[in-house]
DNA sequence: AAATTTATAGCAACTATTTTGCGTTATTTT
DNA sequence: AAAATAACGCAAAATAGTTGCTATAAATTT
């Protein structure tokens, strides 16, 4: 299936319009299967665009449930697909992620479900992340 | 027991020395059940000193295994103290972190230690983190 | 198909965060 | 007390993300 058409599908199913920089985004998520920083994108991209269109569309995704956020050890942000359809900012993603000490990627461990714990009663619980660091495959 | 003697311990245990700044910070976050932001320490310390003495000293209690960082949801960074004597940057602090909401404050669960969870055998495992995010008591 | 509407792109400028270089000051060592 | 050196503090720069505004290009309507 051609990755092209999914992304318009994307776009389409959430009101977006269709863009050049948009589906450029849709289609680099959709060969990742690690997480991505706003600068791997940047590099990424075809042509070179403004870095602020690049945030306005990452949150754009984000607030309609396209993609989720995780933040790195670095104290900045890495960007993936959403498995399921995730309804606004409730992102439904409690996989794991697994961030690697030496090429610095973030993957998203989809089969790895975030654990319950018990929290103290007088929390009120909205999400959770799990992300792990050491050392990837490719980098053994 | 005093709080600036142990300071002063903490700080000559690790041949670091014995500045006015480096014991405030210390005794802030000894007094702290939360981590704390730059912002937060900034505020929190008695004289105003340069922002950077400031991450210099936390720069330097990182390296040397007396305070841990933990990233925040924001792509900021949180401190606090480390538990146990956690060795240069292979820190041990294996407990949940919960960030309110509402007041955005990062708390240590120490006594919820993070669950183990299976990962594939290709990945080679050296840390976990385990953040909760929802509404903390007293914002309740 | 042209006109209208409206979301998005792109530029400039701004705020916030963190880092680096370097001369000065203060703590520790001799 | 003098020497050695770790840490402070200022200036400046690198990095990250945001906001306001205008221009442009999709989508919608006529």
């Amino acid at each position: 299936m051609k990755l092209l058409q999914l992304a318009e599908d994307i776009l389409q199913s959430h009101g977006l319009r269709r863009t050049q920089i948009r589906l450029e985004i849709l289609q680099i998520f959709m060969k990742q299967d690690h997480a991505l920083s706003v600068n791997d994108l940047e590099k990424m991209l075809q042509a070179s665009h403004d870095r602020v269109t690049l945030y306005r569309a990452l949150n754009s995704f984000e607030e309609n449930g396209i993609l989720h956020q995780t933040p790195d050890q670095g104290g900045g942000m890495r960007y993936a697909l959403c498995v399921d359809d995730c309804s606004g900012h409730h992102h439904k993603d409690e996989h794991a992620h697994f961030i690697c000490d030496s090429c610095n990627q973030t993957f998203c461990l989809q089969e790895i479900k975030v654990p319950d714990v018990k929290i103290p009663e007088d929390y009120q619980l909205n999400s959770v992340s799990y992300t792990m660091n050491g050392v990837c495959k490719e980098c053994q």
